[in-house]
DNA sequence: AAAATCATACCAACCGGTCGGTATTCTATG
DNA sequence: CATAGAATACCGACCGGTTGGTATGATTTT
């Protein structure tokens, strides 16, 4: 086989077991060792190609991010208008915590280290004022509209953001204590209720 | 010195020390000689007050959340209706962050224990649950006394909870961030004009 | 043969926890 | 009141085990 190929495949593996190690036992909890017996990699093969641990963990946190992106960029884009979009993304949440809820425990990791290791708390902490950043601006489009009160829309954005974040948590930390996809549901239709201009809530 | 006195004093400089070292360099990254450093005390003493570094975790975790339900309890008794209670306690949260900030980063260290270690789940988890209840039965109480729309109590309970933990996350990851005492108050009024009753609403 | 990819053996540092021993205070007894 | 002895509080050297990381050599492809 191809050697740069091959080289790729097993980059890849290890960043899938590593991903997988995080979750189930944290990052601490997880040695090197471990995620190359999972990965069926050597030491020797591990830091061929990442120089460290942490920036294996990093190059994951990237990619978590990226993939987060996206998806929220494309549920915008498939919107009429900024409820229903708002709507739409918290009726996904149910997936994302069926399929991805195996892997979800690795974003505590990621805040954690974040609290602890700066270079992890940069590549945290901007990509969140970023994530303000969309929800405001979608808050804004809202506001012009016409579907949104003339609210602080940072404020909201904020507000959206801490719900979003809270309800992850307590997610990943008691999978089974509720239907944590519904509480999304209701929950962004609360907060709905409370900003949207009121000619829409009484349609 | 009286000796129980004395044993007192230091078991409680522990947990002071212990306190600040988890809430700076986290659970994994504070070593027990660390501690004792900080409280200036040596092993033995540890091990004499505490059969473990789990023990001493728990026992910081326990003490947070008793302090946590006096707190809750106190702002609840203070207020005339339930939305006025609910906006006091988003008032206090100022304060909150500002006279207990830098302790608060230890919270990250409980719900990243409670991940993986089962004992820390159990001691975190369930008193989770009670706070829950906790505002499912302010939220109740508001309706039965007309200043709230019969909304689900559990989800609009889960809701608010929800919004807390992902503050507080987010203000103890990026205290600079914001005013995040300010997001607080807002983001409750703004879930507040959700669930309020129309009436309330018109005054 | 040069370069990339991996395997093996190994290391220094650190960690949680133990243990034998000491210092100080309380208590019971003559 | 004196003192033996029990109890409590504490010290600090030490241990087995684990960790992230390295040094070096073998194998394979180009």
């Amino acid at each position: 086989m191809n050697p740069q190929r091959r080289g790729e495949e097993t980059r890849a593996r290890i960043l899938e077991a590593a991903g997988e190690c995080f979750a189930r036992h944290g990052y601490d909890g997880t040695g090197v060792a471990e995620i190359c017996r999972r990965a069926g990699v050597t030491k020797g093969a591990f830091y061929h190609h990442f120089p460290s641990k942490q920036a294996l963990f990093l190059e994951l946190l990237d990619r978590w991010l990226a993939g987060l992106d996206t998806q929220l960029e494309a549920v915008r884009a498939g919107a009429e208008t900024v409820p229903e979009g708002l709507l739409r993304m918290a009726g996904t949440a149910r997936q994302v915590f069926q399929v991805a809820g195996g892997q979800l425990p690795i974003l505590l990791e990621f805040w954690t280290q974040a609290a602890h290791d700066p270079a992890v708390w940069q590549a945290t902490i901007a990509p969140y004022r970023r994530y303000r950043d969309f929800f405001a601006g979608m808050i804004e489009a809202g506001i012009a509209e016409g579907t949104l009160r003339p609210v602080d829309s940072e404020m909201a954005a904020q507000v959206i953001v801490s719900m979003a974040v809270g309800l992850v948590l307590q997610g990943l930390l008691d999978p089974q204590g509720t239907d944590w996809g519904q509480v999304v549901e209701e929950g962004m239709q609360m907060l709905l209720e409370g900003i949207k201009s009121t000619e829409e809530t009484v349609k």
